[in-house]
DNA sequence: CGTACGTTTGATCTTTCTCAATAATGGTGG
DNA sequence: CCACCATTATTGAGAAAGATCAAACGTACG
């Protein structure tokens, strides 16, 4: 359950098990409910064990904007165990099961077994080092890179938690939402999808999302799976810390 | 010296003269040079002791985008210590003092003291919280609030570390900077900042910024400090960590 | 079987970009 | 100390990507 997030560190068994050790209480969530809001102070961290979520800011103007998409195995919110108060809304996509941790425990572990640190500490970094991309997808590149960027990571974040039905998968967003996410209206997310059909990159009902031409998406998108620092590829390095 | 960067976590007495007695190298670097660039493999973790700097990505098309700004007392890279590949640059702006920090003493320190590692823990959810009103930023405000937010920002984050002479200070960017920052372009740039003081709101003689309105500043800005994580304020619990 | 939500399409408008050029400014070498 | 040069700031006019407004069409679900 929480192995799922500790993956890209080696723990030993101990570890392991100290973590399977922690209370859990499990929970449904149905989509459109709000896992956390903007504000609230929380008092325990939650664990994605199944189901799409996702992080989402909105500003005083009223529009919505999304910073990540959440998928299952993820640490939603380490943040809460050290920061006071929540600084965005966590909201579920699909229907999802969520376990919650208390604060205390999981501290208390982190305190006594410094893998665990180590490894929080790890999984903490690459979702910054995503979100930097996110930064330069949203600031610096035209509407159809954007988008095709947003479903390249998407489909190689599954296919690294083995979640990726081969040559596509199911959006688990609406393209309202898949606009929030790239900072573009809603209509113009339609014609740039339609765009991408037609030029034989994606083929598409719906939310299903096939890559026809997974090369000149990549392309198009601007994408390296550089910064999503997966294992394997060229970071063998990693292994040596 | 690394004290600055953990100033928002209680650290015991011990725990902090464990930080001084790292080995540290101190070095000089000139505005322009790269303390790293992106898929750079370091061995070290810097400090940013006096001067500025910016950690940057280049698209594939060749635009620039400024993911943060780091001012004196910010701990550059932990991505470093933990994750093998940089994802990024980092690019000084004005004449710097680095602290060079090697990686192992520092991963065996943070394995022995799990004080200190919370404090990593805590710096780096911080960042990762600044990141993402980067990403609401550059997605969903114009360009007026995005410029005012920046240096709402970058106002607030000097003053809490006490380098803000009251009432302004002097941008340590070009107005090319700044839009590379707000994925603005520099000719736009600069008619928002002259917008800005024809409404009353800045007084500007090239990069000295003063707050001529700094209430109506931040209305415009759209500016919270909630994201800051700053100690003080509506954030009281933290102490309780 | 109707209602609500999501998708698709069209027409028009606006913000911001691009291209082009001029004016300050600060640093450098003579 | 001054002339020169490179960088940065400023201004103008036209072009374009994407937003806004409006509406029709599916499709799923109660």
């Amino acid at each position: 359950m929480l192995r799922d997030l500790l993956s890209h560190s080696a723990l030993s068994e101990d570890d392991r098990q100290a973590v399977r050790d922690l209370p859990t209480r499990l929970r449904k969530l149905d989509p459109g409910s709000y896992l956390i809001r903007e504000g609230d102070v929380p008092t325990h961290c939650s664990v994605l064990v199944s189901g799409f979520a996702i992080r989402l800011k909105v500003t005083g103007a009223g529009s919505r904007q999304i910073m990540a998409v959440c998928i299952p195995g993820d640490a939603i919110d380490f943040q809460n165990l050290f920061l006071g108060i929540s600084d965005h809304a966590i909201q579920i996509l699909t229907r999802s099961v969520i376990a919650d941790i208390p604060r205390e425990p999981l501290q208390e572990l982190l305190f006594r077994r410094p893998a665990i640190s180590a490894a929080v500490i790890h999984s903490t970094l690459i979702e910054a080092s995503i979100l930097r991309e996110w930064v330069v997808n949203v600031g610096r590149r035209d509407a159809r890179s954007r988008i095709a960027h947003v479903l390249c990571e998407f489909a190689v974040r599954l296919e690294a938690r083995g979640l990726a039905p081969h040559g596509g998968f199911e959006l688990p967003m609406t393209q309202e939402q898949l606009g929030d996410a790239t900072g573009l209206t809603p209509i113009h997310v339609n014609r740039v999808l339609r765009g991408l059909q037609a030029d034989g990159l994606i083929n598409r009902q719906r939310r299903n999302i096939q890559f026809a031409d997974w090369r000149a998406l990549q392309e198009t998108a601007d994408f390296t799976r550089r910064y999503l620092h997966l294992p394997g590829e060229d970071e063998i390095l990693l292994a040596a810390s």
